[in-house]
DNA sequence: TATCTGTGATAGTAAAACTATTATATCTAA
DNA sequence: TTAGATATAATAGTTTTACTATCACAGATA
């Protein structure tokens, strides 16, 4: 019986890896609640610690500070991303269907359930919308950047990139055009949800099917020659 | 003898306005250097007032916190930027041309001066390449949209949008067109400086006509019918 | 039986993020 | 010209955040 993911994520994203005990999972299940509730900023490893009755202390044996945390959850949920593509688009030739199967994924990761107990996929992908971009507008981009910190990110975006070229080899802009769709795919939730002005879809109960087709109808009116 | 331009930003958006008072100006000066030197999460007000031989309860007196006076420091790019556009399209009646015009305002604000001796323009853009996402990524969004913080986003966005309207009154997406302009200028700059795997094109010494030649790209293919 | 591993409990520090009060210089309107 | 308003400085304080350090202890492991 399958009874949880677990993704091989670089060292420098944790102290410990909280994947491997009760509590580091404990942490993991509760930060992720606790962020998407009070948001990043109010967010703190006191009130963290408070909510699973630990300490303080307990929390910096896994995570250096809550940017660590930040970068372990994106690093993760774009993991889990790739992994959804890597199977959606399995025994899938055509290259136009192949890029929207890829769109779909990106967008519905969320109702999606990757079975492991302690990572509920609909508030993390809430807590990407909402802080996603956080975690690279760093001082210290660089020196993490060094470490391999955003590697699941640019793997992801050259799965797309390289969908992209199958569809088009002569299109001269794949790496942008992909982390564009990452950031637009969020964005556009974002706004339609916070700021209706900046936007022309909306996401009524969290139904993302007018993203899908605003998503489609640009990457492919793009894309194709 | 023009001296400088003031614009009337929201009274939310500062405790008292900086740009009246010489106080006020040194301020903003000082933050804006001072921000984009050490980046937003290590600036504080107590360091700020070192800088400029002030004190920490007189930074107050101006802002409420440091998120406030990144709102305003957007607000008012945001409105130098309209503004900017505004000079630059008079008298351009050619729809494409006119898009084409804000494409590069929007894209060179930088290199332009507004004759503002308290604003760099240079480094204000690069906090809103680095940091300008923050400002409305926050927990409180909502409360503070309800009080016309991100007015100035929101009307530049619909300028784009109009104008995206008159080169094709059939295109189906142009707020969130107008918005993935603004986001997909500032993020391909950050990514060809920092993660260059996740773009296309280069900033070479500051020079920004690559990114332009894309961006006019992207948004021509998808506008023209 | 010894030791290693993970956690809890407790205590502490430095800095950040404010708030409050008083003093004083300057400018402004009666 | 003078009383009051305005802007700032100086000082001192509080609470919270973001850590670090130490010791105790239970359970697994060798």
């Amino acid at each position: 019986m399958i009874t949880g993911i677990k993704f091989s994520l670089n060292d420098s994203l944790y102290s410990r890896d909280p994947q491997d005990t009760e509590l580091g999972q404990r942490i993991l299940k509760h930060s992720i609640i606790l962020i998407d509730d009070i948001g990043l900023e109010n967010f703190t490893f006191k009130k963290l610690a408070l909510e699973i009755e630990s300490t303080e202390a307990s929390m910096y044996r896994y995570f250096e500070n809550k940017h660590q945390l930040l970068l372990f959850l994106t690093s993760w949920y774009w993991q889990w991303v790739e992994y959804l593509i890597s199977i959606h688009t399995l025994n899938i030739e055509d290259p136009g269907h192949r890029l929207k199967i890829i769109l779909k994924s990106i967008i519905n990761a969320t109702s999606e359930n990757a079975l492991t107990e302690y990572i509920n996929e609909n508030l993390l992908h809430n807590i990407i919308i909402n802080e996603g971009s956080k975690a690279y507008h760093t001082h210290d981009v660089d020196e993490e950047n060094k470490h391999g910190i955003f590697s699941s990110y640019k793997e992801l975006n050259e799965v797309i990139a390289q969908a992209i070229l199958a569809l088009n080899s002569n299109f001269p802009y794949p790496h942008s055009l992909a982390s564009n769709i990452l950031e637009m795919a969020n964005n556009q939730v974002y706004f339609a949800q916070h700021l209706p002005r900046l936007t022309d879809i909306k996401v009524p109960k969290g139904d993302l099917s007018q993203l899908e087709a605003m998503m489609e109808y640009f990457v492919m009116k793009l894309v194709k020659d």
